[in-house]
DNA sequence: TTGCATACATACAGCCTGTATGTTAGTTAG
DNA sequence: CTAACTAACATACAGGCTGTATGTATGCAA
């Protein structure tokens, strides 16, 4: 087995370079967007060509995709790991709104996620890929804070997709430089009255 | 004066084509999405060049920005509009809600005004686009109705644009093929608890 | 009617995406 | 251990698109 340069698998390989080419593409997509963003810048800041690039993802949209899907992810497990110690649920939801905000404070997460995600890969597919991931916690958490309230289901689900959006303003808002006690404050009292009995 | 084919002024000429064109691009636009519509598609549809496309506007976006500009314009009118019996706070809200979903309800507007618009534009230029049209509606609608809660005024602002983004997003799960009156209901409901004594 | 500006058309340069085809290194069968 | 195959890239190429530069004809104004 020579060694000396670098002796890796070939599965090893394909995850550094994969890996590599997602960080890189998520650096220009939050800084120039995705349609202003080209292939050949981002494999150069990689040190590759656009042959790996196509080597390892269909196309374009599929290595935005795989952006996405990590980006989403990762706001996913934050909030989860915010839901760890076991709250009423009036408490868990403001934990979990909290929570949101600190996940999206990192940058470039409100761009991809709410801006060119929806429109690169569309509502529907968004959709998609954070339900899978994160949205289920918000409409679980209202629906236990809600349940005295005795609403149909497909209510308290149209409820849960009104504040997610309410979130999601609040979280673009605080991006574009709104102070952030601000609509934390307005997301609380939105909580509030929503539970109260 | 000659006459018999076509003897129009320059003005005339001018404006006609320029709304020709920024009508074929609506249509394009939303059948297709931005960023895979192409110029030589838009003037093929009028039956003109490129060239006179970049006669009238700088580029593509400028030309996006036109008819982002007037299906705004369109939604604030009947918004306003709907606005025009004088009825209490509550209602004026309620019925500006109603209004708001009708207008969403025209084909293509919520994929131009809700996800191009974002992405291509930027949220900083949409904030000011329909804040010169529509949102002051809906903050002085919602002043007016909470002013017995006495909050602050910025307080206030933050609960319109979260209410907005409420809005926006039953638009969107509309337009995807969710029931209409689920959301109305929803939408109602919220009003309903935000404004409570 | 002479001259300039406006409304377009045509032509061109540069860039980008996706694909097809090479080349090298790793993996596996015998 | 080596031959054959496959995976990980690089190189080359074909279309298509954007924006600009330039040409032409028509309206307009002096």
């Amino acid at each position: 087995m020579q060694q000396g340069k670098t002796r890796r698998s070939n599965q090893e390989r394909s995850d550094a370079t994969r890996a590599a080419i997602i960080e890189a593409a998520r650096a220009l997509f939050v800084a120039k967007g995705y349609a202003d963003t080209a292939t050949p810048e981002i494999v150069a800041a990689v040190g590759l060509t656009r042959g790996a690039l196509y080597h390892h993802f269909a196309d374009k949209k599929a290595l935005f995709r795989a952006v996405i899907d990590r980006e989403a992810r990762e706001v996913a497990a934050l909030i989860e790991q915010s839901a760890g110690e076991n709250l009423g649920p009036h408490e868990a939801l403001l934990a979990g709104a909290a929570a949101y905000f600190d996940a999206m404070a990192v940058p470039g997460r409100v761009r991809l996620l709410l801006l060119d995600g929806p429109a690169v890969l569309g509502v529907t597919e968004m959709a998609l890929i954070d339900a899978a991931h994160g949205r289920r916690t918000l409409e679980e958490g209202l629906t236990a804070a809600m349940a005295p309230h005795r609403l149909e289901e497909k209510a308290v689900k149209a409820m849960a997709f009104l504040l997610s959006a309410a979130f999601d303003r609040a979280a673009l808002e605080i991006d574009a430089g709104a102070a952030r006690a601000d609509y934390a404050y307005a997301i609380d009292r939105l909580i509030d009255r929503l539970i109260a009995p």
